[in-house]
DNA sequence: CGACGCCTTGATAAATGTCAAACGTCGTGG
DNA sequence: CCACGACGTTTGACATTTATCAAGGCGTCG
């Protein structure tokens, strides 16, 4: 199936019906707080696996960043395969158990400063492209502040202050070159203190 | 098995050989960042079991925060017996289900201003506490801040403000009377607006 | 009674959010 | 082909929230 940039997948407490697995563009989880403040979950990138879910309703809504095409498999078929074949079935928890490392992870982020939380969010990023130092960013600065429960200028903000302190390098708003990933990992580790002191000298 | 007060049960990357169910007592399962700051992951009541894993190895460590009695099973033990049942199977993917939403829930939290993380974390203990409105806090301020991402103090004055607001009553400092959920539910779901209101008028 | 641990409160500093404006890029229409 | 407009991003000034540092209160156990 395909989806058009922007387009719902699905909604928040709807039926949980299918899987779904990313062929081609981006995909956002997530849930809407009242204020029209969003908390997103989680974004999938080609390969990745979504639509697994803890109940029988969608927990979050997901949405297509950009265009994409999904392969889709009905939730109830692969549950009665799973019921039969004990490797289905465990394949199944497998996607379970990562979906929780991702969650304890960004749990994890959120308690950091936001300097820890954008420099924790490139690597985790970087992880996952296929190129080594560089990537594309696929989703907006609102997806990212939302990620990271962070305002868009405050993540604009840390970009340009990883910048200045060579970190990374950005050639676009939405390319992003890891320069020092040991700085990155110091950032996200230890207090920001290293990163500023360079910062400040850079000015 | 029986641990004391503040006794290790496992340390975070020790090789995960146990499930753990509590019997009596409460267990934080936490995190240590770099600066010596923690990230506390959950608190497990009577009843709870905890040790899940996604890999081989324990991905934080796991403390007793009051004197504990532990039911204590071999998880090779366990998942030899999943292997065969698909029953014990399925039981197993439940608790790591269990964890997801839990992880997710407080990642939820965990975007949410100082006030509302209080106010669903007081929520979220009264849920899983026996008795209806009344709750015993087994674990000291610190590692509610801990849980939270917030400073012990902040924790402090939010109780303070909650309880100038209404919401809650503070017998003493380890019990708490949900005096009024929906303004509790408010607050965790909307802006701290109506409370601070309420709060000022009874200054 | 005194000492200790835990919690609360206050004053101040630092981090992050809010509001506003400017900038750049890209696609469209003249 | 250039100009314009829309959108996303960055930057700046200022407000608010939360952290930090410091002191005091309170209860418990010797």
């Amino acid at each position: 199936m395909v989806f058009p940039r922007d387009a719902d997948i699905y909604r928040e407490s709807s039926p949980a019906s299918y899987l779904y697995k990313v062929i081609s563009g981006t995909v956002r989880t997530l849930k809407t707080i009242s204020n029209g403040r969003r908390h997103i979950r989680a974004f999938y990138l080609p390969g990745d696996i979504f639509g697994v879910e803890t109940g029988q309703e969608h927990a979050f809504s997901a949405e297509a960043i950009t265009d994409a095409k999904l392969l889709v498999i009905e939730r109830k078929a692969v549950l009665a395969l799973a019921a039969r074949d004990n490797d289905i079935a465990r394949q199944l928890w497998s996607l379970t158990s990562r979906e929780l490392k991702h969650a304890q992870n960004q749990a994890l982020l959120l308690i950091l400063s936001a300097q820890e939380r954008v420099a924790g969010f490139l690597l985790e990023m970087a992880d996952r492209a296929p190129a080594g130092d560089e990537i594309e960013l696929p989703m907006p600065r609102q997806d990212i502040a939302d990620y990271l429960g962070l305002t868009i200028e405050t993540v604009s903000r840390m970009m340009t202050h990883l910048e200045k302190g060579a970190a990374i390098a950005l050639p676009t708003s939405r390319r992003v070159v890891l320069r020092d990933r040991s700085a990155l990992n110091r950032t996200t580790a230890e207090s920001a203190v290293p990163l500023r002191v360079t910062a400040s000298l850079g000015r």
